[in-house]
DNA sequence: TCTAAGCTCTGTAGTGGATACAGACTCAAG
DNA sequence: CTTGAGTCTGTATCCACTACAGAGCTTAGA
């Protein structure tokens, strides 16, 4: 009853499962964030619902904003399961302090940005708020 | 009275004009935002006042945000200084519109991500609401 | 005049995070 | 048996830099 072997997923199985790039997929196993897959005889990767699974965490890490790095770092906590919590929220935490600070940056910029835009005559003419501000000291 | 001949520029000097790192400087010039500068006999790039205002102009606007192809698209409307404002306008609005979606995407994150770990326990324990909001579908 | 420090030259490689493509191979359906 | 879909590998590309090697040049001070 119970499927004792599923049957294999090929790559492009892999990717209609989870919407990632069939590139991207080899990408992340050369880079260490999806691990070697089992090969056919004749070498085709063989995946299954483990690499679904993680995959899609992936992407979703990804989503968030954690760089790869950081997601190694997770998938580590997330594969040896103990004292997690804490060290998770550490990353966590982390990343979202890199994320605040690009929003302030941003919004720096586009407070500038909207700023002299404003100033524009929006004529044909040489004279442009935009220009004089990249130009002022 | 007036200095016919001014002392030209070293990179060295251009680097201390305006902050730019010595490597970028030349990075600038192969790719085309900065003009490829006249040489000594022995073939020393020799700067002047206008390669310090270009560059600070190229400095400024990578502040903002700008790639370097707005920049070049930037740099072609004040080099040809006609029918300029409301071309400019229409570039620094399109780049406002990026920058405000990158605000919008990273301001989502910054959501998620603050809500899971305000659910995170902080416990040296296996349970952790990142991981799971990661893993979840 | 000699020396040492500081400056410059070029080409090339590496970063992150993919994405694209070439050329060869294999598999499955009709 | 053919055809189309899928797979394999290695390599190149993108952006915007940054870094380094190994050579040559310049300049201030002893």
């Amino acid at each position: 009853m119970h499927n004792r072997s599923v049957k294999p997923l090929r790559r492009v199985d892999l990717v209609r499962a989870t919407g990632c790039n069939l590139e991207t997929i080899r990408y992340y196993e050369t880079v260490g964030i999806m691990p070697d897959p089992p090969r056919t005889a004749k070498g085709y990767r063989s995946y299954d619902d483990a690499h679904v699974r993680r995959l899609k965490f992936v992407m979703r890490s990804r989503d968030l904003g954690f760089s790869l790095d950081e997601i190694r770092g997770l998938l580590g906590l997330v594969d040896d399961r103990s004292q997690t919590c804490a060290q998770v929220q550490t990353v966590a935490e982390a990343h979202l302090e890199d994320v605040q600070a690009k929003i302030a940056d941003l919004t720096r910029i586009a407070q500038v940005l909207s700023e002299t835009i404003a100033r524009c005559t929006g004529d044909a003419a040489p004279e442009c708020a935009v220009i004089d501000t990249l130009l002022e000291a």
